[in-house]
DNA sequence: CGTCTCACTCAAAGCGCTTTGAATCAAGCT
DNA sequence: AGCTTGATTCAAAGCGCTTTGAGTGAGACG
């Protein structure tokens, strides 16, 4: 059943069935709902292909991953797209996901471009110093880049204050008492995970102290990273009595980590994690396990969307920054050191 | 750039160009390189629109996610996917991704159907008795199943020996000894999940005891659940000395149950887990933490997409069924039970 | 009564590609 | 020379929709 078809059968033109269909002004009411009666009958639905085709609009929005950064999106994937999607096709958007090998990305990009197959991109897990974005703002493809880059490029984005959200970690952990504290944040080329780090030196810093390489690690977010690494600490640093750890996957393998030794989490030692809310991976209830900030990869995949379709429909528009805080919230997985590692000096600031 | 004005700049027709770009044979081999040539030199890139209205293809293949079950598919969504993309990719097929809401599910196919917009369709975990199938079946729509479903429609299908896979990690626990065995289940109402029961059920019966009720649990393969699972076995049913996890998941949930009461896994109690070897979560090493059965899901979408893009290009030819056995790996998460609990009877019998 | 509006409807021209059927021309055969 | 044949190339007809510009008739107005 094509347009024609049904236009016969209501014995009018296509122009005005199209027309009626898609609430355009000119057509009687009733003949409105004449045709839209009939298509709903006959289950006319108009072909995706040739609407594109006429409208030059895809309708379509890209999720372009390269490969290697697949694994940083890894747990939070399914959780990502439930708000991609769902924001998404309410609009009436489809979405669509590739996973490219990093070396082929720029002339994927051009292709996209160039075929015009989608209305436009979010762009995943930006680095440092991004060269998508340059690349995008040049093609001139619509975008909006989950996450930042320090790039002198105009564009839209929406992130969470990693910076703000780490250093509130780590404060929350030196107003406890405790004195040394390991980082085990993301790979740091990630923009991300150099703004944690940042966040979490901040607050050292401000204490009048200083960071030391040796509890800085950094590396992919895997339950082993956070296993492996918290195993080191315990073995190389014996004065380190708490960590931040920048996801909730590897806060389940430092948190082994400690069980394997027979210690506890909140008494022994404690832990901080930054927590995307996971559905697979929830940390809540009563006393959620782990102390930790947190900030819904779900919603932010909503609002990513909203503004996509923004720069969509409107281009010329001003580009748009959304930042957003995580929220601290406070579980079993943090307490005051051990009596042993425990201190008596600068305590308890009356700090945010 | 379009292959109208593609084709004045060479002076030759669009069908000359569009063959010679297309690799049809009806064009010399000079005149060919030269519009290639020129196509590069010029960015020149077809519409995708425009080619899928001509040829009526769209060229995408849709992946729908029932909201409810989309926690199902959780941790394992970014590796299933990445090997979807992969492999769609790699023969010109996009993926497009939606999360439906159950209830919408019906009216969403039938659109996709109508509309065109995708060639098939890969159906993502099937219930026991999945109607879907026989809808997709009825609109002509092509699928693959990823999973499978006790429906009498004939359809092509990819999945794990899920009933062999848990008899053999329950078998596995047997012939070490143990007497009483929980199984922690995903959604019985999902086909995977039945298949898991009956294997676990097979195993059992085969040593000639019963299984009960109150050591088999199903439910959404979360952290938590594995955890508020094994807490509960260890308060109640103290005469069990291993599980059955269905998932990685779970199974840290349940490690960290044992751990947290100062147990160790493989010595006070043995875990076998379902492994679906997430990037995330790899357990892996020279001897893995967990004794599981294991099966790529990565590599079961890229092969689920070589079965579908077969129906869609030969909607004739025979469905196919393809049946992987996962491999059964022993790790550390496994050993005799604890001597209080050992038995001295029926031991290691000889079986596969 | 003639002219203007307004409300509605339509024919036709794209959108950018593929594909059919026909045209052209040189070479091969009788 | 006359007829095939095969190798190239092309003009034109779609694919199914949207959109422009024009047409129609009824009522309003001078």
């Amino acid at each position: 059943m094509n347009l024609k078809e049904l236009a016969e059968h209501l014995q009018l033109s296509p122009t005005t069935v199209s027309r009626a269909l898609n609430g355009y002004p000119e057509v009687r009411e009733e003949t409105r709902r004449r045709v839209c009666a009939a298509a709903a009958a006959l289950h006319y639905q108009p072909s995706h292909n040739a609407r594109q085709l006429a409208t030059g609009r895809s309708s379509t929005i890209a999720h372009v991953i390269q490969r290697s950064q697949h694994a940083a999106l890894g747990a939070g994937f399914a959780d990502s797209f439930e708000g991609f999607s769902d924001a998404s096709s309410q609009q009436g958007f489809d979405t669509q996901l590739s996973v490219v090998d990093d070396d082929q990305e720029e002339v994927f990009y051009r292709e996209l471009a160039a075929s015009r197959r989608v209305d436009g991109v979010v762009l995943h897990a930006p680095t440092v110093n991004d060269e998508r974005i340059k690349l995008l703002d040049e093609l001139g493809l619509p975008f909006v880049v989950h996450g930042r880059s320090d790039v002198h490029v105009e564009y839209s984005w929406l992130d969470v204050n990693n910076r703000r959200a780490i250093c509130r970690a780590t404060d929350f952990l030196l107003d406890l008492g405790h004195q040394h504290i390991a980082l085990l944040n993301g790979p740091e080329h990630m923009n991300f995970a150099a703004r944690r780090r940042l966040g979490y030196i901040d607050a050292i810093k401000a204490r009048g102290q200083g960071v030391e390489d040796r509890t800085m690690f950094s590396g992919s977010l895997t339950e082993a990273y956070g296993y492996n690494t918290t195993e080191k600490l315990l073995n190389n640093s014996p004065q380190v009595s708490a960590i931040v750890v920048c996801g909730i996957v590897p806060a389940f393998g430092a948190l082994r980590a400690l069980q394997t030794r027979g210690m506890t989490a909140g008494k022994d030692y404690s832990i901080v994690a930054f927590d995307d809310q996971l559905s697979h991976l929830q940390n809540s209830g009563d006393i959620p396990l782990f102390t930790s900030v947190r900030s819904s990869l779900r919603q932010a995949g909503t609002r990513i969307i909203e503004l996509l379709i923004e720069r969509i429909t409107n281009p010329n528009s001003a580009h748009k920054g959304v930042l957003w805080e995580a929220e601290l919230l406070v579980g079993q997985s943090t307490g005051r050191p051990p009596k042993a590692a425990s201190t008596n000096g600068i305590q308890a600031r009356d700090n945010d």
